[in-house]
Formats: structure tokens, C-alpha cells, sequence
RNA sequence: GGGAGGGUAGCGAAGAGGCUAAACGCGGCAGACUGUAAAUCUGCUACCUACUGGUUUCGGCAGUUCGAAUCUGCCCCCUCCCA
């Protein structure tokens, strides 16, 4: 491909064993060192977290969302602000999603045609029509790094037929997204469906890289599927993907399948997991999943996870993030948010250091084993 | 002293003869959440329980009725208005 100047991964060492990839990601905004969790922040702010707070608990890129920013502050207004990362006043990379992932979310809101997905949005109903070539547009208005190709999250379970159909669209927008996109400061990636199919997701990453995306995604996954399934998918999809481009789970987020993914050659990845369920109270921790709200932790002046070094753990006790959660004090769920974003990103940094030392897959087991449950997070 | 309205599960509040162990809200307890319509959603919340049932309830007592939280009488409390 005509590589891009300004966005490459630099691969520094695979693990011996697993073949578990470190790396340096290249970007407009900066360097990210893969293996990368990337915290989400749909619209333009992770949810409770200051851009500040991010960059001290490690964040390297986060993502925004096409869908949901073009209806509010819409893209034009991102634009004249002077871009998402200005808007915003995050100066490292950001990864925008097409818009796909609403096209499964928001199911019952759209129709999909050849040409694209009519969406009634969300808010009012009114008619919104994104397309391969809509949603590059806006992506480029925001100008995030990196870009996501406008496809269809396929739902779990699909039959044969439905995933073939919407695999071959997919991949029929890939092309009209990447023939659409102008921008040489964001890379666009390409996105592999395909269901739980193995020629699907063959035929989806080899259709895929033909067209020589600078980086591949997969997609269609964590959306209800069991552990295998996933992996599964995982695996079909990436042994068709090269080596030297980095290769992205879109939304996962628990120990397990962080760690499995890994294992498995994943770069990059992407979780509401960690910001959604420290605002619902769930966290996690070294010593498995803590429910501050039981009322078991009412007396607990214990730190939430003795061995985090994030903000939260370093100042406060369980009992006082109970008092705030069960107050529905802001503070506690900023304070959780902090914790649960910390521990991923502390976590695969950790992994980052394992690779390179050609013990990745001892480190997995180990940390499966503390955080004790088969089913993850 | 006269008049009016009330007392229902932890709290607030429906229910006005059988379909009511009793709506709903709050509070309490527990669970879920994976490219964010999520600071959201689900379950439980008289008592016992092998979860399948069983036991005792709607201020108190006594009645009417096949059957009462619901009707009657008396009693005990509370609130408001007039003196």
C-alpha cells in the first residue's frame, strides 16, 4: 500500500509462545504502545473523566462516535471548533466508529438498503441517513486518526444466509468508503464481519485487505455470543489479516477476553465495560468483581484494590465509595470510573511488559487465576 | 365544647364486599451490563419454607355475611376548621 506517513505500527517483539504482539502505533496525535485499551467516549468525553485524568491513568488513544456526534453538536460544529481533538482538548490520537455498531444497537430504528441505513434518530425521529460515504464525511469533519468503515454490526445468532448478505455489503462499503476518503492525516481501517462463519470471516479478511486498509478491525463480536464463539471469531478473522498492520477488537473490555485477544495477535481494543459499570457501581479488581453498593462494604476502610495505583485507590475506602454510590454522589462515580479505566490500562501495560519478556502466556494464566472467575468481567 | 376528615406492609399512597399478601412510588437488599438511546435495567422486599407451598395481616375489639382492608357498632389515636 501507499504507506501512510504519518500512521504505522511498528512491531518490536511477539511473543515466543503465544505470538502476542508488541508494538508501537504511529499516529497524527502521537505514539500508542500496543497491545492498547482504548476507553470509549461517545460523545466527545469519557464519560466523568477529565482529558487530564485520562493521560495520567495511561490512556493512549479513545474513541469518539460518527453516529452520535453528528446529531449532537452535529459535524459541522465539531468542524468550526477546529476538529474533535481541540473541541474536546484530548491532543492524543482518537479513533471515531462509523456509526456501524448503531446500525445493531438501534436496530429498531432503521432500515438497511443497499445505499446505506435511514436511521429515525433516537432523540426526536428525525430521519437520518448514513451511508459509506456520509459517514467518512462526518469522520473527516471530526478528524479523528483513525477512522472506522461505515459496515453493519451483524447481531448474534444470524444465519448463514443473513451474515453472507451483509458481509458482501459490507464489504461493498468498504470500498465505496475507502474510494470516498480524502483526509492523509486518518487512517482508515477496514472491518471484517462475517458472523460466526469461517469462510465468511475468510472471505470478509482477505475481500478486506485486498483493498489495503492501513489497519482491520473485527467486528460483530461481544454482543451476546459465549466465550468460544467469540474466540472463534476472533481466530477465523485474524489469521487472513498482515502482520505488519494492526489489527482491532471492536468492544471488548473484560479480563478474559482482553487477555485472549491478546494471546491471539490483537493490537488494539476498545470497551464501554470499565466506564459504564463503574457508574453502575461494578468494579474490578485484583481480587475479582466488587459490588460497591453491598452493604457488606458499609464498615470497610479498606482501599477498593490494595495492589491499583490509580487515584481512587490511593486516597479512598471502600466505605466512603459506598457512601457516594449509595448517594449517587458524582464524585463516586468519577472516582470509580478512575479505578476501572486505570485497572485495564494498568493491566495490559502489564501484558506489554510480558510479551517482551516472552512470558505472556504465564502472565495470562496467572492473572485469570486472581481475578478468580472463569466467566471474566 | 361544636364541626369535618383520617388511621393500609420501613415510609408515602391506591384499594370501598370475593379476581388482594394487598397497585404504584420511595427507601432497603441483590444481580446484570462488552465498537454507550445505559449515572441504566432486572429481581426480591409481612412471616416460615425443601422456592413448592404454608401461616398471620390493612388502629383495637365485637358483629353482619358463604366470604370483610372494604359494611355495622363501640373504643383508641391523628389532622384541620369554628369556639
Amino acid at each position: 500500500m501507499t504507506a501512510m506517513k504519518n500512521f504505522w505500527l511498528e512491531i518490536k517483539h511477539v511473543d515466543k509462545k503465544t505470538g502476542a504482539r508488541y508494538g508501537i502505533l504511529h499516529t497524527p496525535h502521537g505514539d500508542c504502545e500496543v497491545p492498547m485499551f482504548m476507553p470509549v467516549g461517545t460523545l466527545a468525553t469519557v464519560k466523568t473523566l477529565s482529558p487530564e485524568e485520562l493521560h495520567q491513568m495511561g490512556a493512549g488513544t479513545i474513541l469518539g462516535n460518527t453516529y452520535h456526534l453528528s446529531i449532537r453538536p452535529g459535524a459541522d460544529v465539531v468542524a468550526k471548533a477546529g476538529g474533535l481533538h481541540k473541541f474536546m482538548n484530548w491532543d492524543g490520537p482518537i479513533l471515531t466508529d462509523s456509526g456501524g455498531f448503531q446500525v445493531f444497537s438501534l436496530a429498531e430504528n432503521r432500515k438497511i438498503s443497499e445505499d446505506g441505513v435511514e436511521f429515525k434518530n433516537h432523540l426526536n425521529g428525525d430521519r437520518l441517513f448514513f451511508s459509506p460515504e456520509v459517514s467518512i464525511d462526518i469522520q473527516e469533519k471530526l478528524g479523528s486518526d483513525i477512522a472506522m468503515s461505515f459496515d453493519e454490526c451483524i447481531p448474534w445468532p444470524a444465519d448463514y444466509e443473513y451474515c453472507k448478505k451483509s458481509t458482501e455489503r459490507t464489504l461493498r462499503w468498504a470500498k465505496r468508503g475507502l474510494d470516498a476518503h480524502k483526509r492523509e492525516d486518518q487512517a482508515l481501517f477496514g472491518i471484517v464481519q462475517g458472523g460466526d462463519f469461517e469462510d465468511l470471516r475468510k472471505m470478509c479478511a482477505e475481500e478486506l485487505v485486498k483493498m489495503d486498509f492501513p489497519g482491520y478491525s473485527i467486528g460483530g463480536t461481544s454482543i451476546g455470543e459465549p466465550k468460544d464463539k467469540f474466540f472463534e471469531m476472533v481466530e477465523y478473522a485474524i489469521k487472513y489479516l498482515p502482520e505488519d498492520k494492526p489489527r482491532y477488537v471492536m468492544g471488548i473490555g473484560s479480563i478474559d477476553y482482553v487477555l485472549g485477544s491478546i494471546a491471539r495477535g490483537v493490537d488494539m481494543f476498545d470497551c464501554v465495560l470499565p466506564t459504564r459499570l463503574a457508574r453502575h457501581g461494578a468494579l474490578m479488581t485484583s481480587h475479582g468483581r466488587v459490588n460497591i453498593k453491598n452493604e457488606k462494604y458499609k464498615e470497610d476502610f479498606t482501599p477498593l484494590d490494595d495492589k491499583c495505583d490509580c487515584y481512587c485507590c490511593k486516597f479512598y475506602t471502600k466505605a466512603y465509595l459506598r457512601h457516594l454510590y449509595v448517594c449517587d454522589e458524582t464524585f463516586g462515580k468519577r472516582l470509580l470510573s478512575i479505578h476501572n479505566v486505570r485497572f485495564l490500562i494498568k493491566l495490559v501495560e502489564e501484558a506489554r511488559v510480558a510479551i517482551q519478556e516472552d512470558r505472556f502466556e504465564e502472565f495470562m494464566d496467572e492473572k485469570l487465576a486472581e481475578f478468580g472467575d472463569e466467566r471474566g468481567f
